[in-house]
DNA sequence: GACCTGCTGCGGTCTG
């Protein structure tokens, strides 16, 4: 330590300050010494700092310091640690083992890897911190509902880890109603809650995701770590027209491995050359990450640019990395990062963005504007952690070919545009807040069935207060509870059933569920064949995409022939060969900011110059600009196009869907693409007056709106949801109908 | 026109 004693230092006990000797730190940094009084105090706290600040360490320093200060030898857990990986708990791990250590707390990791003697010992004589997932504590809670009470009745707080992957989601309301549920069984008012986190766009919302209904207790604490500075590019590319389809009716199989297929054509208008030549140019002989978007694009370009390695005969140094792909695959591309100092770029979707160790990297780069400016944020912290060096992203954004007839969206370059807001917003500090809970009935559901199993059965009065008063569930009222109850012990449903007296119990279908080894997570997922070589296995593949034997496929960046598919065991063999098509993943569309749209248009309404573009991308955005204006978007919102219209409401995905709903509920044929509506069969003029008619009514009723509206069972248990339940769900959750006269409203005034 | 995450307890067999 220095002379300079931070004050924050001195407050922490004594195992702790020693344990700081140790490690030789010059100082504590900046978010640390804030959270040390915080943390002290008691309370909640939310700690958000960019990426390896030192979070983990703000939090824990204080609160091993509060547990020596306690020091009252009762049994059950002191500490619990909630991640949302388990990557994430072994690398954290790692991290506390020596500081636990030198305070003699017991650390124990527990999670679905972990052996169940371990988790039995623990259970046995519980003491000091648990790292757990909110799957494995929903277990824990569900099958030993008995000891819940005993195992944290000494819970001095929660630490809960990468706080915005949790929030507006699933996981995150049955993780808040978990932490409800502990407190409910120990009876304690409240356990302190500390939420760690990259930077959140609203830390009041995050505060209120923390502790909902008491976000304005929470203390907030800010890490103001600067950095090394941020180099950032935007390059403009073309798109070359695909001369051919991808090979679905090719002749037959090809004769031998050695005919090599077209298929080079197809993935140049997903990937030109120009810009995988660059791309190999700027990332080979450094350590990258290059976010290629979906899984298809990871593919194509890591197949790309690992035939360019191989054509110059040079090192392979690039490799695929994918939520599909085989977690073998993942973890050597993962530790290669890490701990070997060779050349490596790993090609990845968003699995290389959260918080897994894989040390620093060079530069970071990614093809696509990408969906939200968070991500865009985290994905900068990747790199430039080493001293003195700034962080470095290079965007690489390829755009439609003018050609003759072609669509006018083709022109206006949005893309590229977007990709600029998105900058724009970044440099301006915002990103995109948390989103608003919806109805999530179907977690409900699952934690119906949860409190049924951890207490042997329960009152509905009961149920509603812990849920839906106390616990998350905050948007569903009595009557909504009642109705969900009784759709639940409905005669196709069966979940639950009612005693005599009136308590809930566990009904024939339910039990069917709850004993299922899948019970505990309450996301759902899709089925998968596994793709397997010899006796390795290189990942999944969904059910739902069809694939035949002799067919050939890209994965994990290399190409092979399908030699086999066994449907019964779901395993497709495949072997190697030269040739390959892209892979088919099925998804649904990002949702993007209203404030990200918003932005495009004033950059398209602009004739600021930006820095950070490269040549071809200034020129490409002066032509969207001139196009932008030819097409009079500057103080329009609707224009004739072919026998319809074209309407620009320059507002993010969910109002852009609310509106295109809204217009066809109105008999016409409207249809949502790239940030337009299109509409066929109709005139300017019928379009405003209907936009006028929108504007001065109230808004429309939403679940009547989203009848109109295909309802699949999106979440886990949606599909024991009645119709009408399914369409409140929808209204709620997936279209804004209140906004609907504002929108209109403001696209007659444009 | 997108991505990602997670999992018990038991009974069986094998190894040191």
């Amino acid at each position: 330590m220095t002379n300079s004693q931070p004050s924050g230092f001195d407050r922490l006990s004594k195992p702790v300050r020693q344990w700081i000797w140790q490690q030789k730190w010059q100082s504590l940094r900046d978010v640390q010494e804030k959270a040390i009084p915080a943390i002290l105090a008691g309370g909640d706290v939310v700690i958000s700092a960019r990426t390896a600040a030192g979070k983990t360490e703000a939090a824990f320093l204080p609160l091993l310091s509060r547990l020596e200060a306690k020091e009252t030898g009762a049994d059950g857990f002191a500490l619990l640690y909630v991640s949302p990986l388990k990557a994430l708990i072994n690398d954290q791990h790692r991290r506390l083992e020596s500081l636990c250590e030198c305070c003699e707390v017991l650390l124990t990791k527990w999670h679905g890897d972990v052996s169940s003697n371990v988790k039995a010992r623990a259970r046995k004589r519980p003491s000091g911190i648990v790292l757990i997932t909110p799957e494995s504590l929903e277990a824990l809670l569900v099958r030993r509902g008995g000891e819940v009470s005993h195992l944290f009745s000494n819970l001095e707080a929660v630490v809960i880890d990468e706080l915005h992957a949790f929030i507006g989601t699933e996981r995150g309301m049955q993780m808040q109603s978990i932490l409800n549920r502990i407190e409910v069984a120990t009876g304690r008012d409240r356990i302190d809650r500390i939420g760690l986190s990259a930077t959140l766009g609203d830390m009041r919302l995050a505060a209120e995701a923390l502790r909902p209904g008491c976000g304005d207790a929470v203390t907030l604490v800010e890490g103001n770590d600067p950095g090394n500075g941020v180099r950032l590019q935007v390059r403009g590319y073309l798109l070359e027209r695909p001369t051919a389809p991808p090979a679905v009716d090719a002749p037959e199989e090809p004769k031998s491995d050695n005919d090599i297929p077209k298929e080079d054509e197809f993935s140049r208008s997903l990937l030109p050359k120009a810009m995988s030549d660059d791309l190999f140019r700027l990332t080979r002989g450094k350590r990258n990450l290059l976010f290629a978007g979906s899984r298809v694009n990871v593919e194509v370009c890591a197949d790309r640019l690992r035939n360019m390695c191989d054509d110059e005969r040079l090192p392979q140094e690039f490799f695929a990395h994918h939520g599909s792909l085989s977690k073998a695959i993942r973890e050597d591309v993962e530790t290669r990062l890490r701990d070997d100092p060779r050349p490596t770029t790993a090609v990845a979707t968003t699995t290389l963005e959260l918080g897994i160790d894989i040390g620093d990297v060079d530069a970071v780069a990614q093809i696509g504007p990408g969906n939200s400016v968070a991500s865009l944020r985290q994905r900068i912290g990747r790199s430039g952690r080493r001293a003195g060096r700034p962080a470095t992203l290079r965007m690489f954004v390829a755009a439609p070919p003018f050609e003759r007839g072609g669509h006018p969206l083709d022109r206006l370059r949005l893309d590229l545009v977007q990709a600029i807001a998105m900058v724009e917003c970044l440099i301006a500090n915002w990103c995109e807040p948390p989103i608003k809970a919806g109805l999530h009935l179907s977690t409900l559901i699952h934690q119906t069935l949860a409190l049924i199993l951890q207490y042997g059965g329960v009152l509905p009065a009961q149920a509603f207060k812990l849920l839906c008063i106390r616990g998350p569930f905050r948007n569903v009222d009595r009557e909504l509870f009642a109705e969900l109850l009784r759709c639940m012990a409905s005669d196709s449903c069966r979940l639950i059933e009612q005693s005599g007296n009136g308590v809930l119990m566990i009904g024939s279908g339910g039990e069917e569920i709850t004993e299922s080894y899948d019970f505990y997570p309450v996301f759902a997922t899709e089925q998968e064949y596994r793709i397997v070589h010899e006796t390795r296995t290189l990942g999944t593949y969904p059910l739902s995409s069809p694939l035949a034997p002799g067919e050939t496929i890209i994965f994990s960046g290399r190409r092979w022939r399908i030699v086999d598919i066994d449907d019964r065991a779901r395993v497709i063999a495949v072997k190697p060969t030269r040739a390959g098509n892209p892979p088919h993943f099925p998804g649904r569309g990002g949702a993007i900011h209203d404030y990200v749209v918003e932005t495009m248009r004033a950059v398209l309404c602009s004739t600021d110059t930006y820095q950070y573009l490269d040549q071809q991308a200034a020129r490409q955005l002066d032509e969207a600009r001139e196009r932008f204006k030819e097409l009079q978007l500057d103080h329009k919102s609707v224009i004739a196009h072919g026998q319809g219209v074209l309407l620009f409401p320059w507002v993010g995905t969910r109002k852009l869907e609310t509106l295109t709903l809204a217009l066809i509920a109105k008999q016409f044929r409207a249809s949502s693409y790239h940030h337009s509506i299109e509409i066929s069969d109709c005139t300017v003029n019928g379009v405003l007056e209907t936009l006028e008619e929108v504007a001065n009514a109230p808004a429309p009723d939403g679940v009547v709106l989203a009848g109109h509206l295909a309802q699949p069972a999106l979440a886990k248990f949606d599909s024991f949801l009645s119709r009408e339940l399914m369409c409140r769900v929808t209204a709620r959750e997936r279209i804004d109908a209140e906004s609907l006269p504002e929108i209109a409203g403001n696209m007659l005034g444009a």
